[in-house]
RNA sequence: GCCAGGAUAGCUCAGUGGUAGAGCAGCUCACUCGUAAUGAGCAGGUCGAGAGUUCGAAUCUCUCUUCUGGCUCCA
């Protein structure tokens, strides 16, 4: 039986309609490749978000310039109002119609028997997909798609099997919201911390000398002590004692800990001391359990709260680097809590409380949490992981936090929340993991004495909030394309004098600003005063301090702030302490 | 790791077989200027590394390194 889509496109929500549009457009496009490479084999072709993607055998490999010729195509196609038509096949009648497309076989194949089978078609091209389409290519607007890049990837991800060429592109309903589109991917690269980070002098990576380790530059460490002294500070009034530990450990600790069993192709290869292996550390847990174990822990202790910026090194895949997102070794802004089950469920609360007031100081105000549980195969008894997802759920709700439950998402070891933050261009971005711990405490044979007198095994909590520097690092540079707020940016106030004769009174503002601890310096170079204006505006640096005859008569400043803002005639003393002020409150600008 | 595309001056990039280019940055000199680029001059490259083809290679071929975009959002 053949049918169209009936439902009226209109009568959708929006996301609905989007996502049709979307996959119909992937068959168009399916469509257009086989007109070029009538023995192309094709695979699956998905809806995603902003548009879709449709990977295929092909003879030869794609050029840039097949896309546009594809791109002519898949106009031509829509141009003729097809309608997509659905049938539903018997399996027998499936696999005649794909019998030259092993792909779509296997596809075939692996359906549970009592699957319904449909095909749509439309035009000359017909595929196996369960729908649902739009009724007709005239839904597709032709200047409302673009075939953005072609990639290599592995049919069903996996890299054993064959890889396929996959052609993505972006589809809307209507040419403004393309160029829309358009428009934010133009802005995404102009935030590229990597492009940022060059311009800035924030940091740099260095082939020769290794890729995924980052090298900060005086401006990026600048950016990141601010951000340390913040934290150290937050957590010293959160009731966190700060650690330092080694970056290496012997073999006993990781085999210890599971790490050699578990983790091992993720560690850097060990190097031989004495007659021992030592392993740069891809964790610090290990370590603060050591400290936990100098002496006996009463309950009276409890909770420990114990914090430390490790540097971690983990193996990563050459191809998965990226800038500051994506490396081999970072530092993380790592702690553990050590509890007993009574204090778990308050401990818990007061974790999540402090991550949302430290994401709130930086300036990131939507944030989701997702709550992974149990999955099947995992260690520790029913009780504890109950218990622990409770007080998980629980802290969650208290905050009234927006979340999602991740069925069986949680580690071997424990549940855990994690907390995505969106950016300022609506991206998603996975920092905060909040996790229970039921392996290591077991492994290391951990204890605490309990009121009853009776040795006890203590509750264990991973956490990192800003996951770590370098990553964090990177988000924070895109959030803020480049213009931190006051509080965090590398030079807070440039002093620029009108001409020479005032580099005497400009290096006085500035050596004032400086003594109140504030990150300021004076521009002497012998550029002209616009050319100083512009090329403080270029670093983003919130403001610029202009000094000339008027203000070093008055002992005072005028002022040009990055957003454009002019004031004149302030006593240097005030505006000092109007800095001090800004900066303390952790204003923008 | 795999697929594709890159790698040319500190940065951004042009240069498709015949003696390496531009803009910015740097340096020197002049200018002393009131809220987004003063002018002139100078210097700067084993064209990612290695091998090959050729009378001749940044350019063609091969190998390697490395960067970028991807590599189950499942018909």
């Amino acid at each position: 039986m053949a049918e169209t889509e009936a439902v009226a496109l209109e009568q959708l929500p929006v996301d609905e309609r989007l996502y049709r549009i979307r996959h119909s457009t992937a068959h168009v496009m399916a469509e257009a490749v086989l007109r070029i490479f009538p023995e192309a084999k094709v695979a699956i072709g998905p809806p995603i978000e902003n548009g879709f993607y449709y990977d295929f055998d092909l003879p030869r490999n794609l050029t840039p310039e097949d896309l546009e010729q594809i791109e002519e195509h898949m106009r031509d196609i829509v141009a003729g109002d097809h309608q997509f038509i659905r049938e539903v096949q018997s399996r027998e009648a499936a696999a005649g119609l794909f019998a030259d497309q092993p792909y779509k076989l296997e596809l075939i194949r692996e359906l549970p028997d009592d699957q319904e089978i449909s095909t749509y078609t439309q035009n000359s091209f017909t595929d196996l997909c369960r729908g649902p389409h739009v009724d007709s290519t005239r839904r597709i607007h032709p200047k409302a798609f673009k075939l953005l890049s072609v990639a290599g990837a592995y049919w069903r991800g996996d890299e054993k099997r064959p890889m396929l060429q996959r052609i993505y592109g972006t589809a809307w309903e209507n040419p403004k919201e393309l160029r829309a589109h358009l428009e934010h991917l133009k802005q995404v690269e102009k935030r590229d911390h990597r492009r940022l980070g060059k311009e800035l002098d924030l940091f740099s990576t260095h082939e020769e000398a290794g890729s995924g380790l980052i090298y900060w530059h005086p401006k990026g460490s600048r950016v990141r002590i601010a951000i340390e002294d913040y934290w150290r500070a937050v957590h010293r009034e959160g009731g966190y004692e700060m650690l330092f530990t080694p970056h290496v450990g012997k073999a006993w600790l990781w085999q210890t800990s599971g790490h050699l069993d578990f983790y091992k192709e993720n560690m850097y290869a060990p190097m031989v001391l004495d007659n021992a292996e030592y392993f740069a550390k891809p964790m610090n847990c290990p370590f603060h359990i050591m400290i936990y174990k100098t002496q006996m822990r009463s309950y009276r202790d409890l909770p420990l709260r114990w914090g430390e910026l490790g540097t971690v090194y983990r193996y990563e895949r050459s191809g998965v680097l990226h800038g500051l997102l994506r490396v081999r070794g970072f530092t993380q802004d790592d702690a553990h809590i050590f509890c007993t089950p009574a204090q778990i469920g308050d401990e818990i609360k007061e974790v999540l409380r402090f991550s949302l007031k430290v994401w709130d100081d930086f300036g990131f105000k939507q944030i989701k949490a997702y709550l992974a549980t149990r999955p099947p195969k995992s260690v520790g008894d029913e009780d504890r992981w109950l218990t622990a997802q409770a007080s998980l759920q629980r802290a969650i709700e208290d905050q009234g936090l927006d979340y999602e439950l991740d069925e069986g998402g949680g580690a071997f070891y424990g549940p855990k929340i994690d907390i995505k933050i969106k950016d300022a261009l609506g991206r998603e971005w996975q920092m905060t993991t909040i996790q229970f711990d039921f392996n290591l405490p077991d492994r290391f044979d951990m204890s605490f004495i309990d009121s009853d007198g009776k040795e006890k095994r203590p509750y264990m909590v991973h956490r990192a909030l800003l996951g770590s520097l370098e990553r964090f690092f990177g988000v924070l540079i895109e959030h803020y394309g480049g213009a931190f707020p006051l509080w965090l940016a590398p030079v807070q106030a440039l002093v620029i004098p009108v001409a020479s004769a005032f580099d005497g009174y400009a290096r006085e503002v500035a050596e004032l600003l400086f003594r109140a601890g504030l990150r300021a310096e004076a521009d002497l170079s012998d550029d002209r005063m616009n050319a100083k204006i512009r090329n403080a505006q270029a670093a983003k640096i919130p403001y610029m301090v202009i000094v000339g005859e008027n203000e070093a008569q008055a002992r005072s400043v005028s002022l040009r702030t990055r957003t454009g803002e002019r004031s004149a005639g302030i006593a240097v003393d005030d505006f000092v302490r109007q800095m001090r002020d800004k900066v303390d409150s952790r204003a923008e600008i």
